[in-house]
DNA sequence: CGCTATCTTGAATCCCTTCAAGTCGCGTGG
DNA sequence: CCACGCGACTTGAAGGGATTCAAGATAGCG
């Protein structure tokens, strides 16, 4: 349960730094982080952190895929979280892990001692401002996946999912061209509250509309974005437009 | 669309003081809070914002009972926010409302003039540090209703709500009786990702059941706690422990 | 007292799940 | 090189839980 350490990398060169819990801190701000981080790899596959396990450590992701999920006590799966480079892990002021981690991908993750990163937060304007920022952004992301969970069909959470894709790997590409999927068909299944013999198929029927189509089982390309879209059940411009 | 003003209330009598975004001021920071804000009462059934709209001010609630709900462009609502006593509205940085705010009960709130509130809490750490955890706790709320909305069958998310409303409005008190609903079925529906017709015949099932008892349509008892938690298909202390 | 909105209950339908039987792709070892 | 095995995925058929459609019951309010 204790993963490969890494030596410090610099921060100027960290591929996050724009956008991580660090993006405002000016370079003394950074040195004070400095002290408290270590990096740690976990390879694809592996659970990083049991819900209930006492954590001694905060962490951002600096690359690679993770997700949270919750478990039911019968075992249903209901994922609640896909965390991306420059995403937070854990909680100021919480000592045991709330949900499982699990890596995805090969994870590699800038790591915060527990104790001193609390600190830190409680007298680091910039820290605790982007950290205000960015868990506003999640909540509004949860809030669009309730929507997504409570009232959508199948097709539309297969629509919506593959859209969320586009939007967050392809930052500003326009003609978005073979988009990693990065889970397996159950994980979707868990991401979207379906089956994954009902996530199989409405991908299927996707494919059939030449909505989409795959390069293999984990990339496809949009063919038809606006027809993507409209698939999605959402309105115009949906959460995109305030 | 504008609402009755009042007058300046006294901040040491406000009976949202320990709980609010402004739970960990001091006296001074309190002073200059009290020069932005405004009370403002909302009837209820009313819209109190929409989602686009243009909003002027921040607020907290200081007693009622509201929602936030999304709509699909074909009607279909989804609630995504129970706003209780001491819960804030708005998000500093955003000019537009992110989703429709409706007012349960009567509402009254304590608002906060947008411009000024912004630097204030930029330059308030007591103030951006309460609206981090406030933030942190509804993210958390938000993910275990993922799991409800994803996972849970209709029993299963009737009791949850339940159990909800016993936990958020009787905070300690053993024996908890006659519960209020505040929410029609339907916006109980909407809450759940259900119809109607289905959380009424799943409050039938449970009253049959033994599990709660009716005073009238808004008001229950529970008559066996366990029984209704074992109903919620969480395990045995759920979201509580950490 | 009667009107109306809200709620309850029933019956039929449908979408997603469950159960089951393949297919595909890839690494391993003969 | 290819047979083999295994996990991931696809597809089909049957079943079930929630929805839809419809008819009444109840309660709040003039």
């Amino acid at each position: 349960m204790s993963f490969a350490l890494h030596n410090h990398l610099n921060c100027g060169s960290c591929p996050i730094r724009e956008r991580a819990i660090c993006a405002k801190c000016s370079s003394d701000e950074l040195k004070t982080l400095d002290k408290v981080k270590t990096y740690r790899t976990i390879p694809a596959g592996q659970v990083a952190a049991y819900r209930g396990q006492e954590l001694s450590y905060f962490s951002s992701v600096v690359s690679g895929v993770a997700t949270l999920t919750k478990t039911l006590e019968d075992g249903r799966v209901q994922m609640v979280g896909l965390l991306l480079p420059s995403d937070f892990i854990g909680r100021p002021g919480r000592l045991h892990a709330e949900y499982d981690v699990t890596a995805i991908t090969d994870l590699t993750l800038c790591c915060f001692d527990r104790q001193p990163f609390e600190k830190i937060v409680e007298t680091t304007p910039t820290i605790s401002l982007r950290m205000l920022e960015m868990t506003l952004d999640e909540l509004d992301a949860a809030r669009d996946w309730m929507v997504l969970l409570g009232r959508k069909t199948a097709r539309e959470k297969i629509a919506s999912f593959l859209e969320m894709l586009v939007r967050r790997t392809t930052a500003n590409v326009a003609a978005a061209h073979k988009v990693n999927i990065w889970l397996s068909r159950e994980e979707i299944a868990n991401y979207l509250g379906l089956t994954f013999e009902t996530v199989s198929r409405q991908l299927s029927q996707l494919k059939k509309d030449r909505i989409i189509e795959f390069v293999d089982r984990r990339y496809f390309n949009v063919m038809d974005m606006s027809a993507l879209h409209d698939a999605t059940g959402d309105d115009a411009d949906g959460s995109v437009l305030y």
